[in-house]
Formats: structure tokens, C-alpha cells, sequence
DNA sequence: TTTGTTTTCGACACACCGTCGATTTTTCTA
DNA sequence: TAGAAAAATCGACGGTGTGTCGAAAACAAA
């Protein structure tokens, strides 16, 4: 979150906050529905009600918008890991948790679509989608390591190249989720507590 | 191949296709190892020895360059898909083709990250991935279907699925070989057979 | 040489970006 | 509540990259 703040602000709460709020809450809106690039600086401040050159005074750059925003995203996302804590497989856990990160997903797949394409040109938010990652494999593949030490997971691909699997798996997934129903949702969520079963698993 | 064409060239060989022969030598060697953004119409230009407004006889974009050295590389990609063909596990004929285009991936990782960038900005390149991509999920899920039919495969997840499932970890996986040793691109692969073979024939 | 086509490029208009400094508004405190 | 300090605003400017137009130059064929 810190990345996006510039020099100049002090912290209490001011009039400008309400600015930077405004900048925020449009730009969800509108990184929601149009592509990253459609949308220019000038659009967020007409659409907080300042002008261009005021946008500068809150956030550096187009990409720092879509990091702070970001930011909410990733901690929402990092609250719904409730399998990650089990022992064992536990489809259900796996399921419930797989569910929720999925209905998140489908919530923001406009602002995670132009966060993707932003992050080719932004250092931070490259920066902060990778920690995202970086955070949820290395939960996956302490999970993993552990059941793989009392025997439950088979060891034959290593835990922390599983946890990477488990990754690609579920964005390629999820990133088709955009306007789903929510029976597609829970298709999709179906195939991926399937498919994470038997690559951790092995033989059920 | 055919979006990157202009309307006005004819097709005969004559003293511009040297020049067009040249912009897509230098752009391959610039998109190999400069990010997309980084590489300017000009700079492409210059390094064909023409100006820029010249630039735009040849090709109407920037990733239309792309897109048909793209054309290429996907060709040389399909080219490699042995274990489509065959019948059952063939685990042999499965590392065969992963090795292949492994190989082909880290030759060309600069190129291909940069037409990932580029595809967000450019329809017809989208439409030449998402063909090259189709084309390979086709085939894979046609060789699944027929393995799920005669009993080999197990049958829990949808032949068409578990072909996304397989280009999922295949590009997620490959996308981190730029520079790899040949060692690291074997681990790859090994890696890549486990977990393929263990989610189209489950237990062996 | 003439004629028509291919190729080249300078000049232009555009869109967006980021900075600077002067000005206005807000906030705090004496 | 006046008046100073800090916060916030914005116009003007310069820069970069893109794409188009039309006139000129190089080239090929008759």
C-alpha cells in the first residue's frame, strides 16, 4: 500500500483525502469495465472532479492507482486460505476455500485483468502481484510439505514446484470467470478440487 | 500471417521485401532482449536503415511486426506435438514433444514475453495466440476424449478441461526457462510428465 | 525517353504524459 | 478570528511516441 502514497502528504485525515478516496472509487469503476489503457489520467481526475495536473498531487502514476487498489484485493484474497492450515486432503476445506478466492476473482475480474496488463510496465505492482503469489505458494507448499512428510502426499514432484502448479492452475481457470454463472463458478472450482487431489494425492 | 500485410504492397518479390525482410530481422533480435515499450517504431526503422514514416509502408503497427514473426514461431510449435497422435500414456512420446517445445520456448522467451505484452494492446495478435492456443488444447483434448473412451484415461474431469489444465501448467512453467540450463529445462519437463500423466490416467 | 508504379520521407496533427511555479483554499494556532 | 503555514489546485510548458498526407525520388517496363 505504501508504494502509492507520494512524499509530499502528511497522514491525519484532510479534504484531500476525500479526493484520494474519490480517485480510488472511480477508478474501480472504471478499470472494472474498460481495458487499462482505455482509461487515461485524465479520466480519473475528471471523474474524482479535478484536473489532470491535480491527480499528480495524490498518485504518481496510472499504475499506482491500480497498486493501491490492488492492495485491498490481495489481503481479501489472503483471508480465504482455510485448507492451506489442514492436515491431509480435505476435499471439503479445499472446496470451501477454493469457492470463496473464486467468487473473488469473478467479484474483480475487470481490475484484475488490467492489473495484469499494467503490471508489463509498473515495477511496484509487479512488485506487489508477486508477493500475492509468492505468499499463497509458499502456504501451498508448506501444506503440502507437510503432508508429504507423514506419508498422506505422494513426493514425487517436489511440494514447492506443486504449489506453482496449484497457482497456474487456478489463474488460468479463474481468469475465464468474468460474468460467470454461478454454477459455472462452482463447475470450475469442481475440476480444480478434482485436478489439486490427484497432483498432491496421487492414487485417492 | 495475412494481418500483418498492408493493402497497398503487391506480392511479387521486389526491393521492398528486402527491406520488410529486414525490419522483422532486427525487431526479432530488439524483442528478444528489450521489453515491448522499449522497443520504438523508430528504433525499428533506424535499424532497418529506413525512416520512420517509411516504417509504416511496410507494416500498420508496431505488433503487426510481432504478429508475424509470431506466425512463425507457432508454426515451429505445432510442428512438435508427437504425443497428440499417439494411444495411451506413452510417457516416452510425452517428454519427446515437452523437450521440443521446451527448447523452442527458451530460444524465444524474450520474444514470446513480449508478445504477451503486446497482445493486450493489438486484436489480431490476440487472435493469433488465441488460435495457436486453441489449436493446441484441440488436439490434446481430442487424443484425451479418445483415451477416456477406450478406458485408458480416467474419465472424472472433461477431456476439453483437463486440455486447459495442460497448457495452463505448460505455459507457467515454461515462462520461467528464459536463460534455464539444459538441466533446469529437463527438470521442467520431467516435472510436467508427472503431473500430466498423473491427471489424464490418474493412479498408473 | 516516357509512363506508371514502388518506395521514401518531411511536415503536420494528435494524444497522453509529467513537471514547474504561481495561486487559491484549507487548516491550525495564537 | 486574524494571520501564517500547510495543503491542494491548475494553467502553461516541454517531451515522447504515434499515425497520416502529399509531394518527391527511385525504379521498372515499354
Amino acid at each position: 500500500m505504501s508504494q502509492a502514497t507520494p512524499a509530499r502528504r502528511r497522514v491525519g485525515p484532510s479534504k484531500g483525502d476525500l479526493r484520494e478516496a474519490a480517485i480510488l472509487h472511480v477508478a474501480k469503476r472504471m478499470f472494472a469495465e474498460r481495458s487499462y489503457e482505455a482509461v487515461t489520467i485524465d479520466d480519473l481526475a475528471c471523474g474524482a472532479g479535478i484536473s489532470r495536473t491535480s491527480f499528480y498531487f495524490y498518485f504518481p502514476t496510472k499504475p499506482a492507482v491500480l497498486t493501491a487498489l490492488m492492495a485491498q484485493v490481495s489481503d481479501d484474497f489472503a483471508a480465504s486460505h482455510v485448507w492451506f492450515d489442514s492436515a491431509g486432503p480435505s476435499p471439503e476445506l479445499l472446496r470451501e476455500q477454493l469457492l470463496t478466492s473464486a467468487t473473488l476473482w469473478r467479484e474483480n475480474a475487470g481490475l484484475l485483468s488490467c492489473s495484469a496488463t499494467a503490471a508489463a510496465s509498473s515495477e511496484p505492482l509487479r512488485a506487489l502481484l508477486w508477493q500475492t503469489k509468492a505468499r499463497y505458494d509458499q502456504r501451498a507448499a508448506t501444506k503440502i510439505r507437510r503432508d508429504q512428510a507423514d506419508g498422506t502426499a505422494t513426493g514425487d514432484i517436489a511440494a514447492d514446484r506443486l504449489a506453482e502448479m496449484i497457482s497456474a492452475l487456478r489463474d488460468s481457470r479463474y481468469n475465464r470467470l468474468a460474468g460467470a454463472t454461478d454454477a459455472e463458478l462452482r463447475d470450475a472450482v469442481e475440476d480444480l478440487v478434482t485436478a489439486i487431489q490427484r497432483l498432491v494425492y496421487g492414487p485417492r
